[in-house]
This record gives structure tokens, sequence and C-alpha cells, in this order.
DNA sequence: TTCCAGGTATGCA
DNA sequence: TGCATACCTGGA
């Protein structure tokens, strides 16, 4: 099914797609295509408009849509968020002006979750690897286009893997942490759905009783499927980027560059994030 | 061969 | 509380 989405900007497939923030797309001629909730989407980007193919579903065309403005944040006036940022804080407009059109995504959770357990001391090409393979062992086959596809696998399912099992992923030693995800998801340990309506501090409270999830992971979490645009994840380049723009290059701690985003930026740290990350990857220095 | 990668857990002062 | 260190694996 196909669906087309006229009037759309600022919009950066590369900066949304290859930003750090979702792992499971390739490129496609000159777009992308990828697997979204069970389903297997081809977009393209070409003046204000956005095509968009996507796997049978049993869904209605009406829900596709909202599905696909969901995901891709369709509804949110990003013209807005790029001006607000440049107006108030005007050393970030060069950052703004590279990185612009780059979006939150709406992700699942779950596979947040076990996407970013993985990214810990990892490389994003490594990153990409595992969850493919994770996907290939152990989701379901969609078809599309001629191809098979695999969506991300359950809870369920990761939950009755043995450490042994999983390390066909080539994991390393984040397989017992993905199992052990799985399983207080599936025991009740830990309901994704409650800790979305909790505020982002308690929120990575909780997330954090998950062994291998620390407050950077539960951050991304937040952000990335729960929209709470007041999270501000610290890696090394946004520690580095930030530092470089407000502690002329001092090195601070991460949880002093937490802090000072969250207060500086507000309901915008998590919008300042992404285009950060974005800018400072594809820049190499400040 | 060695080092490093979207961090986290662990042990010790 | 704060700091150092180990950790699977793959690529440079």
């Amino acid at each position: 099914m196909r669906y087309v989405f006229t009037d759309v900007k600022p919009f950066n497939l590369e900066a949304m797609l290859e930003g750090g923030q979702a792992f499971r797309w390739e490129r496609e001629g000159k777009g992308y295509r990828g697997v979204v909730k069970g389903r297997v989407i081809s977009v393209s980007y070409d003046k204000d408009t956005l095509m968009v193919d996507i796997s049978e579903g049993n869904n209605t065309k009406e829900e596709d849509i909202k599905f696909i403005r969901d995901y891709f944040d369709l509804d949110r006036d990003y013209e807005k968020i790029e001006e607000d940022i440049k107006t108030q804080f005007p050393e970030l407009e060069k950052v703004i002006v590279m990185a612009s059109g780059n979006r939150i995504l709406h992700q699942d959770p779950w596979e947040t979750l076990v996407s970013f357990i993985i990214s810990a001391n990892n490389s994003i090409n490594n990153i990409k690897k595992v969850i493919d393979r994770l996907s290939q062992n152990y989701g379901r086959p969609i078809e599309f286009k001629g191809r098979l596809y695999y969506s991300f696998p359950s809870p369920e399912v990761l939950s009755s893997l043995s450490e042994e099992e999983i390390r066909c992923t080539r994991c390393g030693f984040r397989g017992k942490y993905i199992i052990n995800a799985a399983r207080m998801i599936r025991e009740g340990v830990i309901n994704l759905e409650e800790i979305k309506g909790l505020p982002t501090e308690e929120a990575i409270k909780e997330l954090t009783k998950i062994p291998g999830v620390g407050v950077k992971v539960a951050s991304c979490i937040l952000l990335f499927s729960y929209k709470k645009f007041d999270s501000f994840p610290v890696d090394v380049w946004i520690k580095r980027a930030v530092e470089g723009i407000y502690f002329n290059g001092a090195s601070k701690p991460v949880k002093e560059i937490i802090n000072f985003a969250q207060n500086k930026f507000g309901n915008l740290a998590g919008f300042i994030q992404q285009y950060l990350f974005y800018y400072i990857r594809n820049n190499k220095m400040i």
C-alpha cells in the first residue's frame, strides 16, 4: 500500500534514520527501507512530499496513515521548534541549520530498550548487525516486494532463550542483559506501559532497575519511544559537544551535563540532543 | 597486535 | 559518593 504526505517540512530522512535513534533502516535507492512494529516500510522524500510504501497488514487505511504520521512525528511543528531553538539559543544556530529536518521518531519501547542495551560500549555498525541477527533468528518473517524481512522478536520469545542460544546474535556480554530484561517484562516486574505515564526522573529510576540499563540507555528509551522531550541522553559525543559549546572544552561529569541541559533547554532538551548528535557526528569537531 | 565503539556493573577507598 | 577497571565482538 502506498501513502503520500504533502507539505512535510522540515524533514531530513538521513538525519532521522541514520542519526543513531533507530537501527533498522537501510538505504534503498534515494530513500530508505526498514522494519517498524512488524511492518516493512519503504520511504522517500522529495520537494516537501513524503512517499511511503508499507507491507500488508490488518489495519485500515486510516490506521496506517495514523501509524505513519505517528512514527515520523508528522503532526509536530518542527519549523517552530527549530525557530525557537535558534532564537533562545543562538549559539546553536549552526547546529540547527546543519541538522534541520531531524525529528524524534516514535518507536516501540521494547525494541528501543533492547536496542540500547546492545548499544553499550558498541559501535553503531555492530549494533545494527546484532539487531538484524536477533530479528532474523527470533522474529517473525514478513514478505515485502518478493523479499523476506523479520519483525523484532517479542519479550516472550527472547525470555525463553539461554545465554548459549543468544550467542548466535554475537551480542557478547549483553546477552544475559537482554534475556533478563525479557523475563522482567514477561513476569511483570517491569511494566513498560506504566513507565510511560511516569515523570522523566521516576521513569529513569524504574528503567535502571533492569541490569544493563543505566541513565543513558533509560534516557534514550524515554526520548525515542515515550516522547519525553525533557530527557537528555548524554553519551561521549554529546558530552564532548556540550563541553565544547558551553564549558570552553573543560571536562564535566555526565551528571552535571544532564542537569545543565535540562535546566537550560527544558522541553527542547531532547530535540537539541538529537540535532547535536547528528551535527557533531558529521562535523568531527565543534 | 592494539585500540576503540551512543555504557554499565563491580570493587574499593 | 567517586573513581578505576573489565567487558563480547568486529573493524580500522
